[in-house]
DNA sequence: CGGCTGCTTGATCGCTCTCAAATGGGGTGG
DNA sequence: CCACCCCATTTGAGAGCGATCAAGCAGCCG
């Protein structure tokens, strides 16, 4: 812990850059982190979005070279970072940190596997309402009438983090908000009913509105 | 290494089932084993073909309580096998152990990143050359004309490592057998023109024939 | 108040899945 | 050794989801 360097940035700035020299890893305190890569033809995606108490940039724990994402802040931010060598100093002397590093790791696998499945077996509308539920359960806020995703969030983004088109998540919105599930602004989205959204996610039906 | 078990297993047979109890991980030392996974409403996904010196089934070194896939031996198979209490043991004594877990995790979540992007951005002829390509390079034999995958794969296994269908799959390896880039049997596949499946890979054109 | 950025919406196209059958190779049992 | 049967594979036809192309609209910030 009194390793540990303490970092603030404000909105849309990063902490790092894809393909940046990978010499610190990092842990939330406050805010939100963006994570995303994009490829050599122009294509994005969004990995996750990382709050309090999560970690991101773990590249440098396993050895990696270069961060394979960049790391963008989405509401301002401060975090605590690591060196690497401190930290493979650290894992040498205490085990424990690496065993812990280990399991956070194999969390983050099994949510990939998991997205990785959703993206070979279900259609957009479904993945577009389990990648909306997941946020209201991990960013979430209470509000009247709904649950609001506690962090601006474009349709860009939700598409990057589907695996689809920005134009596509804007017509389910659109639908969804005419049902009543959902009402949503620029870079805004409550979720009026999550029962309709898991519906939808699970494939019950085609109307999950009131 | 005198912790360890060995185990063997004709083709056919697994070492462990999706949702056993995730109580031993493997290295293989000979064969080659399937790891996959099946969802709630039956659709399959192969999530790597393990070969000698990499380990499967490595939930326990983290935590986890079940495997998530199953491991099924594709060609007769040796590994060695290690406890999960022993090896917890052995991380505490020996933290390189722990380290060197850590760096085979996340090469394996790099993989998955990879092959998470080229699912949302590629289309399914490039997704099934590139899967070709990395099958020859891990796991290609030198024939007379080309290089021969070194264990059966039906059309159903290509289908489900790159997401797509048993179908969609025979159409395509059917038009590059017609091109020449390959040739293909019963659970067979000789690639001829590794070349030709670049091209493809990289949508550099729409014949990667001679 | 103006421009920029994010959002909406229509029309069309084509890739890929789905449904449906037929074919053939290889291993097994007699 | 041969015949049979099973399973992998092939191939056709058709439908539909979602991407792409193309404008137009509207909040928000400066």
């Amino acid at each position: 812990m009194a390793a540990a360097r303490r970092v603030e940035r404000k909105r849309d700035t990063t902490f790092f850059r894809q393909g940046q020299e990978a010499v610190r890893f990092f842990v939330v305190m406050e805010g939100r982190v963006k994570i995303s890569q994009i490829t050599a033809d122009g294509h994005q995606n969004v990995v996750r979005y990382a709050g309090p108490g999560e970690l991101f940039g773990c590249v440098p724990l396993f050895g990696g070279e270069a961060y394979p994402g960049t790391a963008t802040v989405v509401a301002n931010c401060t975090a605590l970072s690591w060196d690497r060598l401190t930290t493979m100093g650290l894992m040498e002397r205490y085990p424990p940190i690496a065993t812990n590093a280990l399991k956070l790791l194999g969390g983050e696998l099994a949510d990939l596997r998991r997205r990785y499945q959703e993206l070979t077996s279900q259609r957009v509308e479904q993945r577009v309402a389990r990648a909306l539920l997941r946020l209201v359960e991990k960013a979430g806020k209470r509000v009247e009438g709904g649950v609001l995703i506690g962090f601006p969030l474009s349709r860009q983004d939700l598409a990057e983090l589907t695996g689809t088109t920005l134009h596509t998540v804007s017509r389910i919105l659109s639908a969804w908000e005419h049902a009543g599930a959902i009402s949503s602004g620029r870079r805004r989205i409550i979720v009026r009913n999550p029962h309709g959204l898991v519906s939808i996610a699970e494939d019950l039906d085609t109307d999950g509105s009131a």
